[in-house]
Formats: structure tokens, C-alpha cells, sequence
DNA sequence: TATGAAAGAGTGGGGCT
DNA sequence: AGCCCCACTCTTTCATA
């Protein structure tokens, strides 16, 4: 994806949908004194043009019952590309995983987990992680609190 | 937050909102056969409830003309508890910081940023995270690739 | 609690500037 | 590009079971 060329409304746009997803084309549109049809336009423009990946809802874990949530760093013996293409499918596929960081450095993989109690987590880490061969060693961390920054546009 | 109790229909409507958030209501209750305020119903329940949190656009930071996706780890000579929580809130409001994972362990703050380049991104580690007296040290990983897992309702 | 129907609100295409 | 208009779709309220 190229380095798109983002007018000063495209910003104010993504600014505004940043903070409320759900913001209706016409508030939008309102909010940015633009005609409602335009406002859709550049809306569509961004989707399309991949500025806009998606839309999504986000869950509360704790209240679904997984209120344990851990950084699982990963570090591997041996970093044949097959075999770590192959981990990194099976480490997203794993139930109760949020998101896989593949790194360069020290560690190969961080896993982002929400379990229901450490029990959970250890299974995890046992049954789905150290399992693979090619994993050398893991190291768990417990997350404390989770913040989202300002972004791309901070 | 609670645990909450949660049927069936609910974790369906949970499950159909996570693959496509911007399904409209219509098409939620034509997938799960409910009538359409029934769906919204339950739809604002959850919300209500805090079970969806909210919804939230994906921007593509490498579009944006930012490509470069690190994660900064950060350690801290102290822990008291002031110092930390100021600290979190210095990292939340850096620019170019997409979230930050306040961990237990080794670490102490897990910072994931987007940036434009290398140079951008030793400007944040020195203008924004060695500045502050109580960081010990920080170490800096490349994120070749970030994938999302299955969630907690896999 | 779920439903259907009707009123109200929002969307997006066409023709125009 | 942006805007206005209008037909269409979607949402939400309400009476009912």
C-alpha cells in the first residue's frame, strides 16, 4: 500500500471517526459543515483506498468472563522461515489469543491473551505454545492495564 | 464490571458483530432469524451492559506514511506509584503511540508505536521515554507483522 | 421478552454548479 | 471537487401478544 496524499479534510474526517466510530454520516457531515452526499464520498474514498482498513467493536473481555489478560513473549531456537510462518498461524488460531506481535530481536512472538484465570493461561502456554518444537522458551508477563494512544494522527 | 450472563442468541450477535461490526441491524437479525427490533434490542443491551466496550475504525498507519511498527520496552528503576501512573499517562499521550501495555515483570510498559522512520522512531525513545528520570532502560523491537487471534469468543 | 407495522431518520445516486 | 434534491433503506418506537 502506497503513502496515500491525505487533503487536509481527509485528516479532519479520520480525526472525527477516530473518536466515535459510529458517528452517523450525516452528524459527520454536520460536523465538518459538508454536504452530506460529499461527506459519503470521501468516507467511501477512504475505505477504498485502504486509509479506512475496517470497522470493528471492541469487547470486554473481563465482563465475557476473561478477566486475565498476559503478554507472552516467545522466543524461538532456530528461525527457519516455514517453521515460524507456521507458529505464527497456530499462535492466532489459539482460542483466548487477542493479537500476535512477530518482532526482531530478542523475542520472537508476543502474544497478546485474555483467560478466564491462571490455570488458563498456563494451559496456554503448555498446550499451545511450548508444544512446538521450535519454541525455545517463554516468558509470561500479567497485564495490568491496557491504554490506547493518540494514534497515527496524534 | 461484572460477569454477565450472556445466552446464546447474545454470543451469536457477539460472534456476527466481530466478523463484520458495520453489519447493518437488518442484516444481524436477517442472519440470526429474529425480528429487527428484537436484534436491536439486544444489540443496545449489549452495549448497555458493556459487553461492547464500543466501535472503532482501523486506520493502516503505513498508508498514513507511517510504515514502521515497533514495540518499545521500558524498564523502570522505581516503582512508586505515582511516578508510574504519571509516566503511563506521558506514554498514552505521545504522538505516534498506537497502545501501551502496563505489564508485570521484567518489562514495565510495553509501548507500541507507528512511526515514519527509524529516525522518528529514536526521537520517541530519547524525546519521549529516556527523558523521564524514572526510566531505566528501554529496549526496541521491530514488528515485522501484527495479526489479529480469534478473540475471546473463539 | 419478542413481534409487526408505521413513523421517523439516514443514505447515496443523479444532475448540476 | 462539492452541493442539493429525492427515492430508497434502515432504525426505532409503540401497541400487542
Amino acid at each position: 500500500m502506497a503513502k496515500a496524499q491525505l487533503d487536509e479534510l481527509d485528516l479532519q474526517i479520520l480525526a472525527a471517526l477516530s473518536t466515535r466510530a459510529d458517528l452517523t454520516n450525516k452528524a459527520l457531515a454536520a460536523r465538518l459543515g459538508l454536504a452530506e452526499s460529499t461527506c459519503a464520498h470521501r468516507v467511501r474514498g477512504l475505505r477504498d483506498r485502504g486509509v479506512i482498513r475496517d470497522t470493528r467493536i471492541r469487547l470486554d473481555a473481563a465482563t465475557l468472563g476473561y478477566p486475565l489478560e498476559a503478554i507472552i513473549k516467545v522466543r524461538l531456537a532456530n528461525h527457519t522461515g516455514e517453521k515460524v510462518n507456521a507458529l505464527f498461524d497456530a499462535l492466532v488460531a489459539t482460542p483466548r489469543v487477542l493479537q500476535v506481535f512477530h518482532v526482531a530481536g530478542v523475542d520472537d512472538f508476543l502474544v497478546h491473551v485474555a483467560v478466564q484465570d491462571a490455570a488458563a493461561l498456563r494451559d496456554i502456554v503448555l498446550e499451545h505454545i511450548t508444544v512446538h518444537p521450535v519454541v525455545r522458551g517463554t516468558e509470561t508477563q500479567l497485564v495490568f492495564d491496557l491504554r490506547d494512544g493518540r494514534g497515527v494522527l496524534g
